[in-house]
DNA sequence: CGGGTATTTGACGACTGTCAACGCCAGTGG
DNA sequence: CCACTGGCGTTGACAGTCGTCAAATACCCG
């Protein structure tokens, strides 16, 4: 395990969002669950803003995160960053199938994170063995790819505005559809700086500043430190052309 | 099978790019060779600016492609369509994982194309028969993810120029990589007409025809009818920041 | 040769980036 | 308790890349 991960102290649980289900194992049957439980490390603890792992790190390990939010990232050669995906608790994160050796992104820490680590041959050994696990990785990649090209769409074609909308929707639904936020909520955590938000959507920090502005002088939504308040759902689905059928 | 594909007629092979390994099945062992031989359709044909599938069909046909420039895409509320990837021989298109009824992209043939269509139930189930083909299934995935991810990094945060110059870098070095190109070949098929070229890129024909215009006027490449030629190899790697190490 | 498609060019405008400055707030240390 | 500091958010003025609109030219195929 790498040297800042560190055991998780107690009583400083995440407040941002609980999780209540593990992606990665929650199709595979208890009799390979102990297979599992052998394999993987502790969960471990990762303060805000450390990396989990940098772009070109070997790939020697996957991540499923447990609690807070994660922000995937490649970087131009100016020191841009351009945001890849934003991880919430359940996602699984760092895999790379066997024979890759480096791994081509970045992924900060947004909050203070909880993450079970998984050694990538192990969970290649165990993908062997049990078949529903490949299975549902596959599916777990299947369904980022959709969300990857609905992101190109937004970044090729959408305009500022209907970008931001469409991330902010986008992270409703994920915290709705995964029972960390409860259905009827009009207000969400929200620990994004707005230069993270210019990050996913290819903005720089002064744009996405005056457009949230916008946002909020149109009544669409409110901020508080760390939380974001939609007031006009509808509109901001229509802004940002989200669906709600689309989100994981 | 959909009725606009219909049998190769004879002598129309597609001159742009004939096919010499067919991805899903090189990995495989011979002995499986015959049960996916025994569940493939034939080969069908396709001709240029034909759909292979469209934005929400239900995904019932994966494909490997033969012979053949695809392109793949997502289209905008305005119209706009968005390139997700420029699919060549060998690549895999339209699987979806068990459950997910529709397709989330088109597919849209640039050249004739000559593809060889697989029913997803079948491949689910042979995948659970042969870890072989979930694993090769999920490594194809992945590759097609980082390559995503590199192209969302141009939309995000490179100019006009520099995705351009990528592109046109990345697809020569994957024919290269496929052997569908001599290693010392400067000129390539190339045909991507300029429209396709932008939506590819995220940007307008008109601006994507100003960008050519420069890299032709630079020295940097030529152009003639569906074919390319790269005049100066180093300075097109260097304005699109494409490392040579990074194509499949 | 004719009609449709693709390419090319110019003029103009808008969206977004750049640069610079200021305010706010939380945490820190005196 | 208060000054200090650093990070983040906010705002304005200005610039530039890229989009829009329109039209002319070149090219391909029947």
């Amino acid at each position: 395990m790498r040297k800042f991960l560190e055991p998780r102290p107690q009583g400083t649980e995440c407040a941002v969002c609980p999780i209540r289900q593990f992606a990665l194992f929650k199709v595979v049957p208890p009799s390979y669950l102990k297979d599992a439980q052998s394999r993987r490390t502790d969960q471990y603890h990762l303060p805000a803003r450390r990396h989990l792992y940098e772009e070109g790190d070997p790939a020697e390990m996957a991540f499923t995160l447990f609690d807070g939010w994660v922000m995937l990232y490649r970087s131009h050669s100016d020191g841009a960053r351009q945001g890849l995906r934003v991880a919430l608790p359940g996602d699984f994160l760092g895999y790379m199938p066997p024979g890759e050796g480096r791994i081509h992104h970045a992924a900060q820490a947004i909050t203070n994170v909880v993450v079970c680590g998984f050694r990538q041959p192990d969970l290649h050994e165990m993908m062997e063995k049990h078949t529903e696990l490949a299975a549902h990785i596959t599916r777990i990649h299947a369904r980022y790819m959709v969300s990857c090209q609905s992101h190109m769409l937004g970044l090729g074609r959408k305009s500022a505005e209907q970008r931001i909308a469409y991330l902010i929707a986008e992270l409703y639904h994920r915290l709705i559809n995964r029972r960390l936020l409860p259905a009827d909520s009009p207000s969400m955590p929200f620990p994004l700086t707005q230069e993270m938000l210019g990050d996913m959507t290819g903005l720089t920090p002064v744009h996405t500043n005056r457009v949230m502005r916008k946002l909020r002088t149109d009544g669409v939504l409110a901020t508080e430190r760390q939380r974001l308040t939609i007031l006009d759902h509808a509109r901001l689905l229509e802004i940002g052309e989200f669906s709600a059928t689309e989100a994981e």
